[in-house]
DNA sequence: TCTGGGGTCCTAGGACCC
DNA sequence: TCTGGGGTCCTAGGACCC
């Protein structure tokens, strides 16, 4: 039997603000963007149980939170700072498994299987984990404990906040049951829109269905549904996952057609990527511009080069030549992003020949 | 009410090579 | 004269997650 936990931070952002500004605690705290007194165009990035109370949620325009709580503490996103925090829990959690699978900044699987042989044992272990990370970290924490990363992670959802649940194989079903199809991992608006108008409503609905009439529908990923509906999940931890892609995007303060101005932005954003890139060492063959227009349409305009480059001037003249080519005349542009893949990791040439 | 920024994976058609 | 099949890369777009 696979013994898989997830450990998810609580409101990560706001907590480790916490530690370092202990007066704020108790009090609705938002991290997010400026809300430039409610005109800001941003999002909540995450806030503490004291700002949900009043509604406020993560992803809520940040205009809207602003209008709701307007005496909240707002507070900008400190990326550097909980990057190395998270190092932190990442290193606790990696005592007690080495298969540890980090899945974003405040979430990281551990497969325990190899220490531990039941779920008495796997549910003490987690209390164990959480117990560290509180008393050493001071930070709260949930933690989800089943048979796979799936049903870890549904489990940790209903743990949430400070909590720690196990989903046993037997009751797995049982568990999914009646939570609303919306909630199950990898079903997003799209798709729940989608199955609520085939007449689903909860997993259980999904899970007692045919997997046929799903891939009809949906193809491969109708039967992907039907497999996480049922609890079954055969993905393994993944400890070193592979860079694909580094780019930065960014919202006018106001929708801009002008070209100089928006050219100006490439340019800034292209040398954040660029030392994005050099800091982790890469070379890049694409590069793909992002351009999204004021009623929220998005157009990506692509071009790999020939060979590798890892050249500044390079990204900037390819992404102002995708923008001329892809960009409507007049038309008020809302958020450029430019983006490089294809990398590749230059420590000395590449061998070409094995002999 | 008015919607960020960092990513990943999947699909599908066309080009091109063997 | 009529017409393969497999593999890989490129490009564009969509959905999803945190």
């Amino acid at each position: 039997m696979r013994l898989i936990l997830l450990i998810d931070m609580d409101y990560f952002f706001v907590a480790c603000e916490e530690l370092r500004h202990p007066e704020i605690k108790g009090k609705p705290v938002i991290v997010g963007f400026d809300p430039k007194e409610g005109r800001g165009r941003g999002v909540v990035s995450t806030c503490n149980y004291e700002a949900r109370k009043f509604g406020i949620h993560s992803a809520m325009p940040i205009s809207i939170a602003y209008r709701i709580k307007p005496d909240a503490i707002f507070l900008p996103i400190d990326y550097a700072y909980y990057e190395k925090v998270s190092k932190s829990v990442v290193e606790l959690a990696k005592r007690y498994s080495q298969k540890c699978e980090q899945v974003s900044i405040d979430e990281v699987f551990l497969d325990v299987s190899e220490k531990i042989k039941d779920y008495d044992g796997a549910s003490e272990y987690a209390k164990e984990i959480k117990r560290a990370i509180s008393d050493e970290l001071h930070l709260p924490c949930s933690i989800g404990v089943s048979v796979n990363k799936l049903l870890a992670k549904m489990a940790c959802e209903a743990a949430k906040p400070n909590g720690i649940k196990l989903v046993k194989q037997e009751g797995a079903k049982a568990f999914l049951r009646d939570i609303p199809i919306g909630k199950l991992y990898g079903v997003g608006q799209k798709t729940e829109e989608r199955l609520k108008a085939m007449g689903y409503k909860t997993i259980g609905d999904v899970a007692d269905s045919n997997s046929s009439r799903l891939s009809q529908v949906f193809k491969n990923f109708g039967n992907e549904i039907y497999n996480s509906a049922n609890g079954i999940d055969d993905s393994e931890i993944i400890e070193n996952w592979e860079v694909k892609s580094i780019g930065r995007e960014r919202t006018f303060e106001e929708d801009t057609a002008e070209k100089t101005q928006i050219e100006e932005k490439i340019k800034e954003v292209s040398k954040e990527v660029f030392e994005e890139l050099k800091a982790q060492n890469f070379y890049f063959k694409t590069v793909t511009v992002k351009i999204r227009y004021s009623d929220f349409t998005e157009h990506l305009k692509s071009k790999s080069l020939l060979h590798p480059s890892n050249d500044l001037q390079t990204i900037i003249d390819t992404a102002i030549k995708l923008f001329e080519q892809s960009a409507e005349e007049g038309r008020k542009v809302r958020k450029i992003g430019v983006r490089t893949s294809t990398l590749s990791e230059r420590k000395g040439q590449k061998k070409i020949f094995n002999s």
